[in-house]
DNA sequence: TACAATCATGAAAGCGCTTTCATAAAAACA
DNA sequence: TGTTTTTATGAAAGCGCTTTCATGATTGTA
């Protein structure tokens, strides 16, 4: 163990103000008002023994923590950096610490966030089940889920992006301008709900255009270039015949050329490859990266913001629906440049069901 | 505010199996053995009320919070994925919870970190004063820098890489191999110690080849692909003569290959590039990144692995260099492929003065 | 000048745990 | 069977704060 002085508490400056800890505490928290002289002379011995409160006594003995938690499935992929960007930014500027736990290995016994150390918590897809998070709705804990609605329609507000559109913009775009009938689509990771409202948007678009729907063209991608590699040389070898690559997401579309290249294919010539997200890389890939932007950073912040909300007690957006836009490029087969947006919605569509 | 039911505490468990709270506690850590039958008891009794221990009263009675904290300047770049996912993991690991802030505001007075609510920090390179660092030392509080040695020679254990080692193999490999002879080197953030013993690889190397150090091939590129950008499109207007940029890092070569284009220049034809990192992305560029591999995610494992032993009172290494290799691809100049490491080096090389 | 209203401050009661110390019950020994 | 050792458990004292309640000092009003 380690032997080290023991740092000041409120006492101490209590001595050293010759004033009570309560008033100590008054002047830390602005609770009451106090004396101006005797607020200096309490200032002026919080930083002569350089006091910082402890943490746990206040959370002990007030209510909050002044802590939000994140649960994350893992930290991986070009995804997750805007996203925990724009979830520390809101967090910093609500006030809040953030906690971070990704549930690699789940283990439902030791519940490392909760109610017992946390305001409230940002769950995204795929990190937790469905009994805990009924658990806090039923005891009022505040949640707000990423990129997942949820389970049994409970009542916990949600914010995602607008999966459905972007797929069927892109899907559209592949079928009118390029005349592409036979587009492979490459599922995300199982029970990831991004996934499968990109699926919907994959399907609805080829029904517009009477296009069938042909199952050995959907394969799995796990929204990961190497996964999404693998499947893609599969396929190849497995003699299926395609024109086109929605790859799922744009990890999964780095992957899916890769394997495409490999084999000799010319793209977007032989094949149309077309990914999801608009991660900053995107733009740099070779061609550059048709896909749709979503505006992921800001899904983060509005998420803690909504958070806030419920955790002063006021209603949050039950959905919050965030405006994606095709970005085309060339690996779709375009000429190089320019950024369509959906002229049909708004900045932020809420509380409306897709 | 609001209402919720309040969670069940210790005492409703020790009433429910009929014991005291000291023995609920007992159980529950495992410090004093307890007969079967009643630990069987107060298991379920847990289990019944669905109790789990709060947070900050473990804190505040035992010693320890339970928790590392990381302090980040900012979470931008490519960079910060595979290192968080590290520390993460690490932090995992060693069964602790990951506290994360990163100080874009930097607001001396309120310290969000710090030995009240962590039991360790990890502080990243340019996230914080030297001051806060002394005094941390001065009390023994366990700290480990990322890629930054600490101020005033404090025994404070750092991790960082073979930063000019790395620097110096990427030129020494433009000269010899490519004939390159004006080699623009972009340097990184104000502070950034990566971006001094990279400057510092680049200038060994030009000794070694005799190659006179020029004021004018030396700019700012941030480690940022925008910022990059903006200052190879100046050097280009300006009409300062190169044949191959060193970007300081992977972001910031994209965004010096994105200006050369534009000029019309080709690479590696006209103008060699390389980078620094070897971030995921780096081999799908085009042409593919010259660059050098810097183990990221592994640095932040290990940075946790020392100040977990810091915080079991053991010694840590005073500094922990980790290798890097350099991985030639096509934007130097060389045609496709294979990954050079650098022979002269351990795994690992430890406690050795640079 | 007398009394009420206002204000600044202190005393003390928790918040929910861990841990020490004491004690009753059980086991071991003679 | 009586005495000592061991084991399981409870009572109670904090840990360092916030907050309520009470009180003495100050100001205002007539």
């Amino acid at each position: 163990m380690i032997r080290r002085k023991k740092p000041p508490t409120i006492s101490h400056v209590a001595q050293q103000a010759k004033v009570s800890i309560a008033t100590v505490s008054r002047v830390l928290n602005g609770t009451t008002p106090v004396d101006d002289k005797t607020a200096k002379r309490v200032r002026a011995a919080i930083n002569k023994l350089n006091f910082v409160p402890r943490h746990a006594a206040r959370v002990l003995a007030g209510k909050r923590t002044h802590t939000i938690g994140l649960l994350l499935p893992e930290i991986s992929g070009a995804f997750f950096q805007p996203m925990l960007k724009g979830i520390e930014a809101g967090a910093h500027d609500a006030g809040y610490d953030l906690l971070i736990h990704s549930t690699q290995i789940h283990d439902p016994s030791h519940r490392p966030l909760g109610e017992h150390n946390t305001d409230g918590l940002l769950v995204f897809t795929n990190s937790l089940d469905d009994q805990e998070l009924a658990r806090w709705h039923r005891i009022k804990f505040p949640v707000v889920l990423l990129h997942q609605t949820p389970p049994d329609s409970l009542n916990i507000p949600v914010i995602t992006i607008e999966n459905k559109n972007g797929a069927a913009m892109l899907i559209n775009h592949l079928i009118e301008i390029h005349g592409k009938r036979r587009i492979v689509f490459l599922r995300g990771p199982e029970g990831h709900e991004d996934s499968v409202w990109r699926a919907r948007g994959y399907r609805e678009a080829l029904e517009i255009h009477k296009i069938k729907f042909d199952h050995s063209l959907i394969a799995s991608g796990g929204f990961d270039d190497e996964e999404a590699f693998i499947t893609i040389q599969q396929m190849l070898t497995n003699g299926i015949d395609f024109d086109a690559v929605f790859a799922g997401d744009d990890d999964a579309a780095i992957g899916a050329i890769r394997a495409l290249r490999m084999a000799g294919r010319v793209i977007p010539g032989d094949v149309a490859v077309v990914g999801f997200d608009d991660i900053p890389f995107a733009r740099y890939l070779s061609p550059a990266l048709t896909t749709v932007r979503a505006p992921i950073e800001e899904v983060g912040r509005e998420a803690v913001r909504q958070l806030a909300r419920l955790m002063n007690g006021e209603q949050a957006e039950a959905l919050t629906l965030m405006r994606t836009e095709l970005v085309i490029r060339e690996s779709c087969g375009c000429a190089p440049a320019s950024t369509i947006s959906n002229p049909l919605q708004d900045e932020l569509i809420s509380s409306t069901r897709r």
